[in-house]
DNA sequence: CGGCCCTTTGACGGACGTCAAATAGCGTGG
DNA sequence: CCACGCTATTTGACGTCCGTCAAAGGGCCG
């Protein structure tokens, strides 16, 4: 997979308009099947499903290069609710246009086959970790996740990065409660794995952090 | 959706062979990259992905009809182990014949696109409910699910079907232990809900399993 | 300065897992 | 056809993990 997490596809030469939302604002509405896709390119956003109880699964986050939906750039797909986490910026781009020149450009469009594969991976292995992995694996597998994603974009591995994600937005990636989260970052904290202070995450035993995560 | 889950790839004049595999037999190792797509005909079966340790997750059971991996037609996508659950014969399909066929004929690509965009909507809605709902409620969805996916291949939806699940592949299925899974099916029994007996379910009393399941 | 959301902590409860034993079913080979 | 052995299912006792509830700070923004 290349550094660049949209396949290239944000410096193409289509037109495009330039968005910025603050936080806690809905990017793209669950019943929503706009003509144009959006691609994130400052600050982060999540992407999830919900119970009309209010019950809520992160089904991934979204940080700057990402498309918004991979699968929503060819054939509709619905349900899913696009929320800034912090303050974003966002390039929308017409969905035909995209299109058209994927269907022009055969190398491109092999690249988000790739892409869609990753997306349904990744979905996949989350229905595994929320399955069959308890509590500290589940977060302490987010964090390195977070970690790892950060550093692809960042192109340089730094123990600290920006973490601006709030309890609860753990607890919805994790099918967890915000009161068990704070517990268990406490306790990862409390052992020296780990330190959050401010926006920033500190990853201080990467090797413990990958045992208790069962990482690779 | 139309009432053929495969989009009606397996009418298409491709060449293809036969082939039959007894029950708890591996029809896709989790390492094969192959040169074939394999599509069910008669049986069920079921792809999964396991940690090293014994732990595992059930994505999808496949009916006759279904592509084994839908996501492996145009790219490559591995990590699914997909295993015979009662005695199945599929047909085996050129990867590269259904792709240029495919590419060909873009009514086809479309449908694929759809299908594609199922498959990861199903993925989503799992991770939905291994993190947010409870046992009861996983097992009488997953009923209802299998109960629609039956109904649809013989045209006629009936209160009894077909249904060579144990309960170790429902407890893979939902994240739950076998032990569990007894329990709550138990339950469900006693409170006239299904009954199960020999390879077959019957829905009793579909309102109060659907209201159990919470269910659409 | 005030209000709101977030975080932390503790006590308690419920859901689900683990362990174990008994029973039933099912396929295999004699 | 029966005997055997394996696997699946059921059930109960008990333990653990995680959720719920509640209260007390802490941080941030108007």
């Amino acid at each position: 997979m290349s550094k660049e997490a949209d396949g290239g596809l944000s410096a193409l030469p289509i037109a495009s308009t330039l968005h910025t939302i603050p936080a806690r604002r809905l990017i793209l509405h669950p019943k929503e099947w706009s003509e144009f896709v959006p691609i994130v390119c400052s600050g982060w956003a999540m992407s999830s499903i919900a119970l009309p109880d209010g019950r809520r699964q992160v089904i991934s986050f979204l940080l700057p290069g990402d498309i918004v939906s991979v699968g929503s750039l060819l054939a509709p797909l619905s349900g899913h609710t696009v929320e800034a986490i912090t303050e974003v910026t966002y390039r929308k781009f017409k969905r035909q246009e995209i299109k058209d020149l994927l269907f022009a450009r055969s190398d491109l469009l092999e690249r988000l086959f790739t892409l869609w594969n990753e997306a349904k991976a990744r979905a996949d292995q989350l229905a595994l970790d929320l399955g069959r992995r308890r509590a500290d694996e589940r977060i302490a597998r987010l964090i390195l996740r977070l970690s790892e994603k950060v550093a692809k974009r960042s192109l340089v591995r730094t123990q600290t990065f920006d973490f601006p994600l709030r309890q609860r937005h753990i607890a919805d990636a994790t099918g967890l409660t915000p009161v068990h989260v704070s517990k268990i970052l406490g306790e990862l904290q409390r052992a020296g794995m780990i330190e959050i202070s401010g926006r920033s995450l500190t990853i201080l035993n990467a090797s413990e952090l990958q045992r208790v995560a069962d990482w690779r």
